[in-house]
DNA sequence: CCAACTTATTAAAGTTCTTTAATTACTTTC
DNA sequence: GAAAGTAATTAAAGAACTTTAATAAGTTGG
């Protein structure tokens, strides 16, 4: 029973985030195919665009191509009326992209890890970007823990961060928009972004990491957060009569034959895809390249048949997790200065 | 990047909509009330109610209490404005409920079953409510298989059924609004609505029907069908070495003990709660009242903090399956007689 | 190079909502 | 039981979109 509603007073915004939508997707693009893609009068988009244009936020590219007529004013959205920062933190490192307002990474570094060494110094490393990009106005955190708007609650190993409010922080401190996501729920936005494919599928990411294995889960589209954002915790997964998947997959102390631990890992994988089969259906499996190799694959595939129908298997890929990870970050960060975002 | 839109041809029907919603929810509401908790101005509200009112779709039913002025019309959605029908294909009997729209059961039958019959059966039954009810148009069909858009595609046991389109036969033949659903679905979404929690929950469903355990499950506030509509057939899950679910829950052929054999149960139902909790973390899963008892539940509570830890861990319920099943189906009707629909 | 044709842009008129004002219908109080 | 007060309803003005018409800017072909 949930009615979005529009009211007249928004539809402004609203016609100017669908004309940013559009543009951000085909790069250039002309009044008429806005009006057509947007199905707003090309009246409206005549006008937005204008005042769009006047503020600095689309420039005028040209004339396009005519097919006997006059020719079309082109527009695209200006690249440098906004600049977004995207940080993925991890233990050994702070990777830092720099994103204009078409969706491009204009600088990308690696700063030392500050998981370890406290909120200090992340707060040292953002302020240095804050000053070399004045038209910084988004900042988006990628963390290996447990989000709840803006704030860290769960972050096992980095004490320092626990219970740390990043979103109240640095939006008073930096006056940026900010936002925090969990490492593998943004992992999976990234893939799904990043595949094209329709919308509203259903994903799970699973990553065997350091911390333990994790899985991001997509249902219908959406992130699954869980009540107590404890979705993809995986490794608690109850798989044998006295493993969980955790224990079936970690090198066990004694010294084992090298064939025979693949088998067993091999298998827990298969079972953690017949779970996944037999709750969410999901359309696709996403392993990290560093877990599982493509011959690794086909074994799972054939293993996980042996536990629901194949019919209803997901397809099953191996992914760089990194660049599906940084992917995801951008997105995020771009949908941000886009006013895309969730709101 | 989806950009739900209302173009301002849609308003009015939006605005019908949000009426119904709120004269639905209040049963009872007046301009100013409307027009507060919709957020739509006065005047339109009064405009639109008029105009609902000389279609017959609002009633006046007199005036409100005064606070120290002019007392206020109060409107009511007419319960004769149309009729809807739901009905539960169970193995044994056809449920039939007709609704009037306000949402109230106006009747209710018990019916043999047809499953086993086929369409031809069916089609007869639902025949007769047409003729008998002149206001009917809506029509929600509760089935033990997999639907994808009004069409059977999966329904194990009753083969006559098998790939029949529902919703394209009865919309032509008898101009209804029909809509299929699986009966799990249903279910989950019948307690979801029944419980007025906060929308945008995550749930589970569980039953250990006659035709092998199955699910429902809603993932924040929406219910996840999977890629092939095999969406929480948990019978499958690997939980043992060489067990799955439905086969740690069966009876054993050989004689065992009682206390035993529930044992089995109550720990194979542990393990399903851990599954869920380590993959989608739900606020609640339900369990039936036919299945399990309080005390069976207060063990499975027990064993499940055993397999993840105990503070993320569902509500865990015991409810009456046909009762959130019936009114599921209820509630699908409403809201397509309302325009409430997932459209 | 100009007439005929296309297409983009600008302008005007029409819808449909919101906001604000005016009127009407009650209540309350003296 | 008026007069004053309060709230609902109706009416008018304003805002923002769409639709339709008019105009401007190019193309193409003889």
């Amino acid at each position: 029973m949930k009615l979005p509603f529009v009211q007249p007073k928004m539809m402004g915004d609203m016609i100017r985030r669908q004309i940013r939508a559009v543009l951000y997707r085909d790069l250039v693009s002309t009044t008429a195919e806005l009006a057509q893609s947007t199905g707003i009068s090309f009246p409206t988009i005549s006008k937005t665009l204008d005042e769009m244009n006047n503020q600095g936020e689309v420039v005028l590219t040209g004339l396009g191509a005519s097919s006997g007529g006059r020719r079309p004013k082109q527009y695209r959205l200006n690249a440098d009326h906004m600049t977004g920062l995207a940080v993925a933190l991890e233990k050994d490192y702070s990777s830092y992209a720099l994103l204009n307002y078409v969706g491009e990474v204009i600088g990308r570094e690696k700063l030392p890890g500050v998981l370890h060494d406290g909120p200090e110094r992340l707060t040292e490393q953002i302020g240095t970007f804050v000053q070399r990009y004045p038209h910084l106005r988004a900042l988006t955190l990628g963390v290996p823990g447990a989000v709840n708007n803006g704030r860290v609650f769960h972050i096992p190993d980095y004490e320092k961060f626990k219970n740390f409010d990043f979103k109240a922080l640095y939006e008073e401190r930096f006056s940026l928009r900010v936002q925090v996501e969990n490492d593998m729920n943004a992992t999976v936005l990234g893939y799904h972004d990043r595949s094209g494919d329709d919308q509203n599928r259903s994903l799970v990411y699973l990553y065997l990491g350091q911390n333990g294995p994790g899985a991001g889960i997509m249902v219908n589209g959406d992130v699954v957060r869980g009540s107590s954002f404890f979705s993809g915790e995986v490794s608690f997964l109850p798989l044998y009569d006295s493993q969980n998947f955790s224990q079936a997959v970690q090198e066990p102390p004694s010294a084992q034959d090298g064939t025979e631990r693949r088998a067993k890992l091999i298998d827990a994988m298969s079972r953690l895809v017949a779970v996944f089969t037999a709750t969410l259906n999901p359309h696709t499996v996403l392993f990290c390249s560093t877990d599982l190799t493509e011959r690794d694959l086909a074994d799972v595939r054939k293993g996980s048949a042996s536990y629901v129908p194949a019919d209803n298997l997901p397809s099953l890929l191996v992914r760089d997790w990194e660049e599906d990870y940084f992917h995801g970050l951008n997105q995020l960060t771009i949908r941000t200065m886009l006013g895309l975002g969730i709101d």
